[in-house]
Order: C-alpha cells, then sequence, then structure tokens
DNA sequence: CGTATTTGACCGGCGC
DNA sequence: GCGCCGGTCAAATACG
C-alpha cells in the first residue's frame, strides 16, 4: 500500500513534472523558435552585409585599376612629352597642369564635349586622354552648403527642381528673385562662395560645366576685366562665376563660384562639385558652429614653394572680389608644379571682419588651432612649414603617385580637404543630403539616381582611400 | 537664322 | 542725400 501510495504519489509527481516540463518545454521552444527567427534575420543581414561588402569590394577594385590605368595613361604622356621636348623639364608648365585638372584651352572654347586626340595640341597632350575621365569631374556643385547646412526649409526659387523645367525670361528671373526666389541678404549672407586660384592661360577654365557670359565689368583696383558666367546646362540654374586675372600675376585666373545647381549634373562634374561642396560646406559649417567668426574667408593654400605665393598676397584679391557678406573659401592652386605641387598644404579659415575668430589649419591632416588673428595677412603664420610641408608632399607622392609626375588637381584638393577630421561629418551631412534629397537641389532630379550613387561611391572612395592613406 | 558675346545702362547696397 | 561700386540686364553685335 505504502508502496503504491508512495508509486502513485511518484507517479503523480512525474504526472505534475510532466505536466511541468512540457509547459517549460513549450515555452522553451517558443524561444527556441524566437531564437531561430531571431537568428534567420541577422544570417540574412550577415548575408547581405556579405553581398554589400562585395559589392563595396567590386568597386573599390574597379575605382583603383581606373586610377591605376589613368596615372599609367598620364604616365606615358608625359614621358612622350618628355621625348618631344628635349632638354626641359616636363612638369615645369603650370598651366599644363591646369589644364589637366581644371584648364580650358583656349584653342577649344566650344568644343570641350568633343573627344580631342592629342595629336593637335603638344602642350595639352597630356589633357586629353584622361580628360575624359577628369573633365567629368568638374563641374560646381555647392549643394550641400545652404541647403542641407544652413537653411532646409529655405525656399529658393532656384532650388526648385520643376521650375528647372521652364525657362523664365531675364525679366522672370529678376521677378522670381525680386519677390520669392532670391534671398533676403542675411541669407545671402550665409551662402558660401568658392574661390579657386589657378594658373591658367585661358580666359576661363573648364570645370564640367557649360556657362555663358552675361557681363563684364573692370572692378576698381584691378585693371583686368571680371567676366560674370551663367550657367547653362540648365535654363533657370541659378549657379553663377566670375572669372578675374589676378593682377600681380596674370597668369593667375580666380574663379569664384556661387549657388547651387538645379539640375542633374554631368558625369563630368562630380570632382570639382564634390570639392567645391566639400570646402563650402565646411566653411557653412564651421561658420554655423561654435566658432563665432570661422566662416568668413578660408583659403587653401597650395604647393610647397610659399615663397612664391605668400600667404598675405594669396589673400590679397580675395576679399575684394568677394561680396563682403558672403563666406568664402578660396582654393588656392597656383604654386608651380613641382611633384608635390598640385598637394594643397594647408586649409586655412579666418575671418576678415572678425578679430577675434579662431584661424584654424589643416595641414595634411593635421589640425593646428592658431593665435586670434588681428590680421588675415597673418594666416600664412599658422601653416605647416615648408619642412614639414615638403616632407609629407614627399610621402604623398611616394605613397600615391610616385608613378606620375602629375596629380589630379581634384584629388589633390580633395585630398587636403579630407585632412580636415571633421571632414567626413561634413561630408556626411552634404551627402545625406544628396541622398535623402532633403533639400540637395542639385540631386533633385530622381532620373539620375544610379549616375549619383557612382558619384557618391566615388567620392566616397576616393575620401576614404586619401584619409586612409595619411 | 539661331546662338553666344559684348557693352553701355540700370539697380541696389554701402559708406561718407 | 549723394556718390561709388559691384552686379545684372538687355539691346546690339559677332559668329558659325
Amino acid at each position: 500500500m505504502l508502496n503504491s501510495n508512495t508509486r502513485s504519489s511518484s507517479a503523480e509527481k512525474k504526472v505534475d513534472q510532466s505536466v511541468g516540463y512540457q509547459e517549460v518545454h513549450s515555452r522553451d521552444l517558443r524561444k527556441e523558435s524566437e531564437l531561430d527567427n531571431a537568428k534567420a534575420e541577422l544570417g540574412e543581414v550577415m548575408e547581405e552585409n556579405a553581398r554589400l561588402k562585395i559589392t563595396l569590394n567590386h568597386m573599390k577594385k574597379d575605382y583603383h585599376s581606373l586610377q591605376v590605368r589613368f596615372f599609367e595613361i598620364l604616365k606615358q604622356q608625359a614621358s612622350k612629352k618628355a621625348v618631344n621636348v628635349a632638354g626641359h623639364r616636363i612638369i615645369e608648365e603650370p598651366e599644363e597642369l591646369l589644364s589637366l585638372c581644371l584648364g580650358r584651352s583656349p584653342r577649344e572654347p566650344k568644343s570641350d564635349r568633343e573627344t580631342t586626340t592629342s595629336s593637335n595640341f603638344t602642350k595639352h597632350a597630356q589633357v586629353d586622354d584622361g580628360e575624359e575621365n577628369l573633365k567629368a569631374n568638374l563641374t560646381l556643385g555647392l549643394g550641400s552648403d545652404e541647403n542641407s547646412l544652413e537653411e532646409p526649409n529655405k525656399n529658393h526659387a532656384e532650388t526648385g527642381g520643376g521650375e528647372a523645367s521652364s525657362p523664365p525670361s531675364s525679366k522672370t528671373l529678376k521677378t522670381m528673385r525680386n519677390e520669392d526666389g532670391e534671398p533676403p541678404p542675411q541669407v545671402n549672407a550665409k551662402r558660401a562662395r568658392v574661390s579657386v586660384r589657378t594658373r591658367c592661360d585661358a580666359p576661363t577654365m573648364n570645370d564640367g560645366c557649360q556657362w555663358r557670359k552675361y557681363g563684364q565689368k573692370t572692378a576698381k583696383g584691378n585693371p583686368c576685366p571680371r567676366a560674370y558666367y551663367r550657367c547653362t546646362v540648365a535654363p533657370a540654374c541659378p549657379v553663377r562665376k566670375q572669372v578675374q586675372r589676378c593682377y600681380e600675376d596674370m597668369s593667375i585666373l580666380i574663379t569664384t563660384y556661387e549657388g547651387t545647381h538645379n539640375h542633374p549634373l554631368p558625369f563630368t562634374a562630380t570632382s570639382m562639385a564634390s570639392t567645391t561642396s566639400a570646402a563650402a560646406s565646411m566653411l557653412l559649417s564651421g561658420s554655423s558652429t561654435s566658432h563665432p567668426g570661422f566662416g568668413s574667408t578660408a583659403t587653401l593654400i597650395n604647393g610647397s614653394e610659399f615663397g612664391a605665393f605668400d600667404n598675405s598676397r594669396t589673400q590679397l584679391y580675395m576679399p575684394k572680389s568677394s561680396h563682403p557678406l558672403l563666406p568664402t573659401i578660396t582654393l588656392d592652386l597656383t604654386a608651380s608644379t613641382s611633384s608635390s605641387s598640385t598637394f594643397p598644404s594647408s586649409l586655412s579659415f579666418c575671418s576678415p571682419s572678425d578679430s577675434n575668430s579662431l584661424p584654424i589649419s589643416w595641414g595634411n591632416g593635421y589640425l593646428k588651432y592658431g593665435l586670434p588673428l588681428s590680421d588675415k595677412t597673418q594666416v600664412g603664420s599658422y601653416n605647416l612649414g615648408k619642412a614639414s610641408q615638403e616632407y609629407f608632399h614627399q610621402t604623398y607622392a611616394e605613397k600615391i603617385h610616385q608613378a606620375s609626375s602629375q596629380v589630379s588637381l581634384t584629388e589633390s584638393l580633395t585630398n587636403a580637404i579630407t585632412s580636415d577630421p571633421n571632414f567626413k561629418s561634413v561630408i556626411a551631412v552634404a551627402l545625406s543630403s544628396m541622398v535623402g534629397g532633403g533639400g540637395g537641389a542639385i540631386h533633385r532630379n530622381q532620373g539620375e539616381g544610379c549616375e549619383r550613387m557612382g558619384k557618391q561611391l566615388k567620392w566616397d572612395e576616393a575620401t576614404h582611400q586619401f584619409t586612409s592613406q595619411k
């Protein structure tokens, strides 16, 4: 009896236990199924991640191979020219370098979209083959400046994508500017301008966009007339540029860009757009951050030979030729073309009006905070020393472009700008505006998504590559 | 003939 | 208020 009782009780216990076990087991099963689901999801995500990695690697390889091919072509052409021009140093012609990257030959004013052969232009022989690649990258887009960083809600007539399709007359333009298109002065004050100083023989440099001249003025203090151009890629594109020769050195061409393209950029427009956009973004982001006087004027000084163009000289014309209210960044690419000359040695920001501003110099990835400027011409004192510059120039050349005596101007700009530790965040903002279309007028057109993506990837590749090679 | 460039006139901002 | 100056317009002109 006892046994039976105990057996029965134990059986009940077993039943209870089995029931409890079943409950626990079912709970465990549920958890396991959830876990399995989570694992499956994780696996999918990991697979997608792997696919993305593979795609990214493919793109990296493609980009790298293209880059290698490009520099091989450049090298071949350089060697050809070395044979043709015996006894002359190949890299002693600054304008050639500018033509390579930004310049427009005066002999090909209207045919820059055609594929030119290298037979006609001995001087620009280096340019032509690479130009198909490079040209593409030469256009302006400041889309990130005012739209994504400054005033996302600003309802510019110029940023309206639909308006690009209806070409207004000049009177319409005037009306648009006066009534609802033109930003008020205080808004204008936040619009960045990018000034590029280059050595160029051509009347204007080829930046990948189409421009129409609409005016010319002789500014006071500079007998060289200033030409005004308007972007004609889209009828209502508000982007304008001013071209003026430097009075002290007539070989220097000062090109100032202003505004935002409201149309899809041609493929040839990537690098310059990215560079100027990045510069403008950096400038404007600086002006909108905690640096009160940061962002009125910026100068990117190129080359190791500061003796040729000291900084005070570099900045001499910029404030004169620029709108006093518009923050301006100057990309100075005027140094002569040694192997390192296209490597911008520093990017300086200063405010011509605010003596309490914090000048910041980017020197090949080394961020330095200077003392308050009492005079903008002191910017040069905060730049890297010549020895440091030359060291980094050599390192740069050895690591990246030793095979080539000529470096893409755009890449140089990119490199200089990407050296900024804050650059990526700024670019992230700029690119996010492009991706999301959250105000980037350039990229409102949905029809060029793939091309845009390619541009962004390329840009990202470029920035990643250059920053990783520091 | 269509398009691009030239150039004088005009407008608005700014300093005195 | 006035003049200066930078920027833009638009008719005239040039060019292909």
